[in-house]
DNA sequence: CGCAATATTGACCCGCGTCAATTGTCGTGG
DNA sequence: CCACGACAATTGACGCGGGTCAATATTGCG
């Protein structure tokens, strides 16, 4: 079913491990616990993040509190710009999670990085938009555990740091098919689930099969 | 039903119609007819495009010939960067279209403008993708002609320069759907058909809080 | 006017959402 | 170590929204 979604309260945290970095301007290492609001719909646009470790989920809700995960973000991965002055989205730690926090303002001025990094978060975005329009639930989570394998190097046992109700409302389906869904990988021996969280991926080329993708001209 | 999807060959096309315009770098005018395709997928990204008159689909093929409408340009409206070096999406003119090409590399060097445009294409793609993932036929619909309204000023009447077929590939629905939904937006009375391409907007609220988009917090 | 392309409408059916029950996982305490 | 409870995930039964297929209507163009 679909879930009614309440985002835990407050946005500000209180940094529980801060460090200097290696970047230029302004910055704090800060530890999320798992659920803590990283910003919120409506707060101001100030700051970027880059994850050290863990992962964080970046989600729109509409009014009757229908979520939408809208993008997953790794260790390496870099996030929190947007067009407006205030965030469209929420951006939650999934699990416990260490981050970069970058003051906006000096970074702006050098941006040919940042535009490069805009770039690569609207292809995500469209490429998840040809998944979740125009593919089945099953080529719905092949296409996210292929991505997820690719964005960890091609690995081939993914512990998953969200729940199944994360994955759900990122492919835009209920918990309850996701799960037929990777039952059913599992019953072609497609994937193994070695844990509820930790999937090994069988064989690859049957995954990817799956994920309809166009081939690319050379 | 889905239809499936062939390009119109070639995506080179020649200028129709050439003249100077007011941004710096080198760059032209073009025309394109209906349906020609301005970049095909696997086309190396070298310039980026705005719109003076008509508009332009952006889209993505799967596999089987699904297709899926990532976004529509309209006049005013630049497009065609992206982050890796040949182009993943398909472009095309919609009906005659007029177009601004820029060479990329001049652009390149002041890239502050053209980062404020990547992230308006993103914002836009993760909006879409909250409409496509969590709403309903009607929803979507209504949320189409309130994003094609709001883009035109918040004109009430709207002359749709694209199918049926296209808005359907756009919603992630078939051209059925969308035409019956049309129909119970029209027997609600918060639209009439002028034409089948010209909408009236009657009510435009009913028509916004169909779109179901979480209120801002101040 | 006639033909082709586009859009609408209807009947049917299937994939996925809904609701509900069951199983599995993990943490805590005796 | 097991008992217990809370939560996460799986599985099953069923219904509905929207896809499929087909017929009809409308629009645009020569």
């Amino acid at each position: 079913m679909y879930a009614t979604f309440k985002p835990a309260a407050q946005s500000v945290v209180m940094p529980e491990n801060v460090a200097r970095a290696q970047f230029p301007g302004a910055h704090l290492v800060v530890t999320y616990k798992g659920g803590r609001v990283i910003y919120a719909e409506g707060d101001s646009v100030d700051k970027c993040y880059q994850v050290c470790a863990g992962a964080v989920r970046e989600y729109g809700l509409i009014s009757d509190g229908r979520r939408q995960v809208v993008s997953f973000h790794l260790a390496g991965e870099t996030f929190g710009f947007e067009a407006a002055s205030k965030h469209r989205f929420f951006a939650e730690a999934i699990a416990e999670t260490r981050i970069i926090v970058f003051a906006r303002r000096p970074i702006q001025e050098h941006s040919p990085e940042l535009l490069a990094l805009a770039l690569v978060g609207m292809k995500r975005a469209q490429e998840h938009l040809l998944v979740i329009g125009r593919q089945c639930a099953v080529e719905r989570v092949a296409a996210f555990l292929m991505d997820l394998s690719d964005r960890l190097g091609g690995v081939r046992q993914l512990r998953l740091p969200m729940s199944r109700q994360d994955i759900a409302d990122y492919l835009a389906l209920t918990i309850e098919t996701v799960s037929r869904a990777m039952t059913e990988l599992k019953e072609r021996k497609v994937i193994a689930l070695r844990h509820v969280r930790t999937v090994d991926i069988i064989k690859p080329d049957a995954l990817r099969s799956l994920c309809h993708r166009a081939a690319l001209r050379s």
